[in-house]
DNA sequence: CGTTAGGATGAGAAGCATTATCAACAAGCT
DNA sequence: AGCTTGTTGATAATGCTTCTCATCCTAACG
């Protein structure tokens, strides 16, 4: 997710994305949302707002920002790309709520040592892990289950 | 992806599937097989192996088997649903190669632990995880770094 | 401040994986 | 053998994502 997977050999000048409207609308959009959202969410959300970027430049977007680093991407069930602006920068993992789609940064500093000498003790390299958890919010738990039938 | 997350009442006969040889030709196939393989793969494989499976069976029955837990099911970078056989049938996680598609079947109790422990301090239920690691396998690194220049 | 080059955008088409549809077929049972 | 019902195959349909290209706008320059 967050680390970087671009080695991206230092010679090319850094190519900066130009600050458009559009971009802002995204960034802002992000800024507003804790939980992680498809593409397509981003862009409805922002339609409702009034703000009016094409689902298509909402795709390159979301792409570029996660190429820098400064969203999360992960994959929901369904396969398809979710997308977060996250509080930290450093690595870590997520509990997501499978129903409502809330979502808690967790850190395990044990998983990554395990993922890591996993990986050496098979002589993996360049490698990169994918830890998430997938459950029912307390709240949506509560919810769901108001009367169980005998 | 091996947890049963289908809570099907006990109160319907156990609908087993019929044995077709559109069927066997997909286990056979999947027999011949070590690593994680797309459905379109595995269709096109069978093609060749003479096998005619349609490809909308193909989706279908690799479903069927992810569904009684048969074969695991797990997503490939681009979000597409990759499955093999496993030998082992309790609960594990997967070591793939990014590059030749090896994967290695890994277990870890402490993980399993970490991960229900996490989920159930945040209130969570009904949780399912997913750990994968993606690397380059040993002979893969050696091929594709065969001079370093300095 | 006006001009300019090239990246960025929008609208729609295109690509692709996956699922749905439905008539024809065949596995399993009596 | 005959029947019932789950399965299959061919294709259409769906939906997400990417591509194309003419137009627009940012950033830099004169």
């Amino acid at each position: 997710m967050c680390p970087g997977g671009t080695p991206r050999a230092a010679a090319a000048a850094p190519p900066e994305p130009r600050v458009t409207k559009q971009r802002v609308a995204v960034g802002d959009a992000l800024d507003t949302l804790n939980d992680f959202v498809t593409t397509q969410e981003l862009h409805r959300l922002m339609a409702d707002d009034g703000a009016s970027v094409s689902l298509a430049t909402t795709y390159r977007i979301l792409q570029s920002l996660a190429d820098d680093g400064l969203v999360d991407v992960l994959r929901n069930g369904d396969g398809e790309a979710i997308y977060r602006r996250c509080s930290v920068s450093a690595h870590h993992h997520h509990l997501l709520c499978r129903n409502c789609g809330k979502a808690v940064e967790i850190e395990a500093p044990a998983v990554e040592a395990w993922a890591a000498k996993t990986a050496a003790t098979h002589g993996f390299t360049s490698v990169n892990h994918t830890v998430e958890i997938f459950g029912i919010c307390p709240e949506c738990s509560a919810a769901s289950q108001p009367a169980t039938q005998p």
